[in-house]
DNA sequence: TTGAAAGCGTTACCAG
DNA sequence: CTGGTAACGCTTTCAA
């Protein structure tokens, strides 16, 4: 910029203002500068001017795994969302792992980020009390944390129990298990909504029907069809499974499959995510669409008006509803010739 | 810091140089420092350090969609090797569009990132000069752009054709088709392969055998399903397809089971890329696999290579060899029960 | 072992 | 319409 500004003989002033297309410029002198710079291929420095403006248009989205269709989905519609803007993401993966996660906040602290997006792994809210308390916006996604009080966009996870349960319930299923996911927000929120369906229908959960994986990683299919197996073992064994998601199911329908019992014929799946090779696989999986880039786009929209408001707005919580798709893996009745 | 350095009563230069570990400070000094920053919470501000060392600790990743499982497994590996120095990744998605790519690649450059990844969407090496010309470490990766000469990590794109091709004629395969990818070097590399396999055994690719998407775009499974539409509707139909990856292979059983036909008994159906759930589909997908996670971790170990060597080195190019994976989609025997 | 001064590339503010 | 000056938060260099 200063090379410019010499060259041409005007002042530094002049051409920064020229390129952030001020106003009070004379159109001869705004062609001149744009003329060099294009002549120079130049661009000015972002990180130099948020160091003044205290603005770096970047925004951190933190997800515990990116081949997870569900937050790679999340963080494509996200990214689009902010890009439109201006903000870039910086996005990175905790793996399930809290300590790896807190480490990973801290870093993208130290980028003076204009805000935070974060399905996050841990329930422990203190990390997250050090962001707020620097006053930097930001949204949970998917996994709330309640007592933050923090901005918050996800499925309704009971209603998504509540579905589930209620159409294998519908079909007909009497025993129905549920595999559940870990001890955060949408684990809890769908158990309870199982629990819910199976009181409204006076149906019982047996022992041993509600089954947790021994430790939260990021394979769900082996820990779905370990945790199948076991309950294959249970007598009387289940007729119905809800999966906390979609891999778990999957990870079931194999165990099931590989125990020489049929699906849906004598174990229902279904699971919940509703990912994009749902429909394709070896039993099409019935599942509850999350309308997962629903959630990237509001939470872009909701992390913009946090990014424009120079308030510090009330935190808001945006729950989405989510829908029954019914597959192969809960038809009871023959499947109509498609 | 500047704050601290007043409380304690020492200069900003000595904080500084406690916060980067530097020699030359005593223990007490050092000592009353760190107390200091863990009581505020301080992080130092890398836009700011970045301004003067020059460095960001910023790497770019462009990919065509984050959403297709290779890209996401590239971006996931990529991550973790750059991370472990400290850099960080800013991912951007050019959804296939050459445009929009430039566009983004732009953004990018604002942000003085230390070096940028790429799987490029466009065949057009103009926007890549520019980068070199900059001085800015570029590492391609997937596709190359050979007038380019830029450092490159990929897969043996011609022995993908010839490992895929070549098994569909040993399972005795005689019309063999190929659903092509787009005209970059993935895209003519495979089908490179293919057509040498045909001519090493003696077998000739019928009029129309080599089909094209219309327009490339992020929907593979939608276009492989109307490319072999088209395949189905030739006299003689082809026994044998390989397709340029594993969501038009999907989409071309699809297309195969909606006609009445079988896989593999009527046509045999491989891919390429080997997605994680290849192995649940409901024809589980033969493919060929292209080490996806080497690939990225490859990228990310050449990037920092390049980061850390003062003088430019030489471009380097690194393929990675594929292999080939055989499941019930090219399976013509029984298969045994497993 | 410590620190003063200069500067990284940019913008804000205000005077001309 | 134009530009000088100060400042953003940090590191580098070199002298003390």
């Amino acid at each position: 910029m200063k090379d410019i500004a010499r060259d041409l003989g005007v002042s530094v002033v002049t051409v920064s203002k020229v390129l952030r297309n001020h106003e009070d410029i004379s159109e001869a002198t705004r062609k001149r500068v744009l003329d060099r710079v294009k002549e120079l291929d130049y661009t000015p420095n972002l990180a130099a001017r948020g160091l003044v403006t205290g603005k770096t248009y970047l925004v951190g989205l933190v997800v515990p795994d990116l081949l997870h269709s569900f937050f790679a989905q999340v963080a494509k519609s996200l990214s689009r969302a902010l890009l439109k803007k201006g903000y870039c993401l910086i996005i990175l993966t905790s793996e399930e792992d809290a300590e790896l996660e807190a480490h990973e906040i801290n870093r993208l602290l130290a980028r003076r980020l204009d805000a935070l997006v974060i399905a996050s792994s841990t329930t422990n809210p203190t990390v997250f009390e050090r962001i707020q308390r620097q006053g930097l916006p930001l949204v949970l996604i998917d996994r709330n944390l309640p007592e933050l009080h923090a901005n918050y966009v996800g499925t309704d996870d009971e209603a998504i129990g509540l579905l589930a349960t209620e159409h294998l319930i519908e079909i007909g299923c009497k025993r129905i298990a549920h595999l559940r996911g870990p001890e955060n927000s949408p684990g809890t929120g769908r158990l309870k909504g199982y629990q819910i369906a199976l009181a409204k229908h006076k149906l019982k959960s047996l022992p041993g029907y509600v089954s947790k994986p021994r430790s939260v990683d990021v394979q769900s299919r082996e820990s779905g069809a370990d945790l199948m197996r076991q309950l294959l073992a249970l007598n009387p064994r289940p007729d119905g499974v809800f999966c906390y998601n979609d891999p778990m199911a999957i990870g079931a329908i194999h165990a099931i499959l590989d125990a020489g019992l049929r699906v849906p014929g004598d174990i229902a799946v279904i699971g919940s995510g509703n990912l994009h090779y749902d429909s394709e696989l070896r039993i099409p999986l019935s599942s509850i669409d999350q309308q997962t880039d629903i959630i990237g786009e509001r939470a872009g929209r909701l992390t913009l008006s946090l990014l424009e408001s120079k308030t510090h707005p009330r935190s808001k919580t945006i729950i989405i509803q989510p829908q029954l798709v019914v597959r192969a893996s809960t038809e009871r009745t023959r499947r109509p010739n498609r």
